[in-house]
DNA sequence: AGATTCTGGGTAATCCATTACCCGAACGGA
DNA sequence: TCCGTTCGGGTAATGGATTACCCAGAATCT
């Protein structure tokens, strides 16, 4: 593996005119940045990243770490941010925390150890470990979901104005045994999205009752046996609102199940609009969430902040739409 | 942001004795271990990566690039990858090329200047940038598509013959007049795809021809012009085979612009079983690929690679299967 | 012309963790 | 008791790129 000594060899130039003319950071004779580049390229040369970044004390990376791959919400997000971030040189690595705060934990630690120029995260519950960040003071956005108690850059979407929208729209159109079936206890956006289902029937004046809630992991598996479990009951629901499109997957296998088109008897809205939802039939009335401008808003905060981590932090939020098809109206 | 010095000087030894008691690799009196632990843990010591990186050589990293993040099929090999690299200590990135041969280039020239430990890669097109990875000798392994004349490890899935089985199903089921929408000339998976076609066409002693071929880029929008252009022919198809689940999107859609229900006036079948294909009514018949497979597959055989490259490659072909469903059934 | 500022480019320090090498102490065997 | 091992742990070399510092020669000014 030839290093920066080999190309100033083969150039006949010191290893600093290498760099800088490699790196354009300084004035270097045009005919010695020709040389150099030649003797690189005859080399393949590719400088040492961690020598680098060593040196650097940073790398032109930054970490964003996501709650699930699978979910198109959050793989949207993570092309927003590439596009961002490769317009200014910056590359994007992702990983995976699978709503695990361990996993989650053990990346922001990868992040910190290489030395990433900024973070972005979608936590996945506790606030503890992005502590870790902010203490060495590692540019971070969050997206999704707030850091309560913490003071940083967060893009959010509000969720709560939405689920209650979504759910006046139900009763809007007659339904009156609404349901909801969200994510996990503790997951913010999941907690908001039930807010927001409660506020709705509030000022309906319909009575709520936990009887029309259940709470499962974001996936499909589990949104399917809650909508088998309310279906079930003696006075099962006439409508749902469903907190994302994997779950929505699951409840509405177990209407088929049933033997329920959504709609008439039972009226359906699920967040995240994916692109198979006006296959449906009835096609599906969903809460589109701007996942991708939620990616290139927290781009840009991260990288503001990354080169001045003394601005005062922000909050954006951004609406989410809600888009009214079939699985809706009576 | 604390260095190894000042953990040393805390715990009152060397460096090489916190080097020692942190990685494990010696033996260190266990009173001094519990000294250095407790100072790192104090200090909220964190290694740096790269001097680590720099030293060793060689990051616990594996790059994954895939083609598009979007795509189920991608996040799901990711998903197998990371669930193999976390057991043995490695941290996955994932990178995301987009179907394009420059950004994939550019990854790859990340890949090697952070010194990862191996490269997965799911090659855009050409293999010309494949040979900086080969050449510098970082272990590789390539999947879903082969690298012609690279020598290299490539987990595959059999698509020709998943393609020629699905056609004939449809030839099976009646079909006569049988289009296939499939990916961009020169992506090996399409090509193999249209070829499986074909296959099955001439064992039927049905003609081929390229009035109901059409190709585009593996996604929704291309799908759907193609799909409209074959449909408004005076002898529009009367059957599908359509290559990923995001054309199917694309071609579903414009079968219900023209008003045309999946099945007995058109059969499809798609690549790929999304969650949603037995939603739909008729639910889609798909070729169901072992993608979480072929990333534990391609983990396994990196890893290997990692720690002995100069292993015979191997090529590992998984079968797909089909799974019949209604919008292939007249 | 002489003094002064610029400019390009070389030398060597620097970033920090790992590890080769070495030394002293403890331990076992004769 | 004395010698040869063994073991723990310290010292310092190492990895490779960047950059502070410095110097020589060119350019500019008086």
């Amino acid at each position: 593996m030839p290093t920066i000594s080999d190309v100033a060899g083969r150039a006949g130039v010191s290893t600093a005119t290498v760099s800088r003319a490699l790196n354009g950071k300084s004035t270097v004779d045009p005919d010695l940045v020709a040389r150099v580049r030649q003797a690189a390229d005859e080399l393949g040369y590719q400088p040492n990243g961690p020598a680098r970044n060593l040196r650097r004390q940073e790398a032109a990376v930054v970490a964003l770490i996501i709650s699930d791959v699978e979910n198109p919400f959050f793989t949207a997000i993570a092309r927003g941010v590439e596009d961002v971030a490769h317009e200014v040189g910056y590359s994007v690595v992702l990983c995976n925390s699978d709503e695990n705060a361990a996993k989650e934990s053990r990346y922001i630690d990868v992040a910190i150890q290489e030395r990433v120029a900024g973070v972005i995260l979608s936590p996945t519950s506790t606030t503890t470990s992005v502590e870790k960040l902010t203490k060495r003071g590692t540019a971070f956005v969050a997206v999704d979901r707030p850091l309560p108690g913490q003071a940083s850059d967060v893009v959010l979407v509000d969720t709560r104005l939405a689920a209650r929208q979504a759910t006046a729209h139900l009763i809007d159109q007659g339904y009156r045994r609404i349901g909801c079936i969200t994510g996990p206890s503790g997951v913010r956006t999941a907690d908001d999205r039930l807010a927001g289902y409660r506020d709705a029937l509030k000022a309906a004046r319909l009575r709520s009752t936990t009887k029309l809630v259940r709470r499962t992991e974001y996936k499909a598996a589990g949104a399917h046996r809650a909508a088998q479990e309310l279906l079930d009951q003696p006075e099962p629901p006439d409508a749902l609102l469903v907190a994302n499109s994997a779950m929505a997957v699951g409840v509405l296998q177990a209407l088929q199940e049933h033997g329920i088109r959504p709609g008439r008897q039972v009226g359906i809205v699920a967040f995240d609009d994916a692109p198979w939802a006006e296959l449906l039939d009835p096609p599906l009335t969903v809460v589109a969430q701007p996942a991708y401008e939620i990616g290139t808003v927290a781009a840009r905060l991260l990288l503001a902040r990354i080169t001045d981590n003394t601005r005062a932090t922000t909050t954006t939020t951004l609406a989410a739409r809600l888009i009214e098809r079939g699985s809706s109206h009576r």
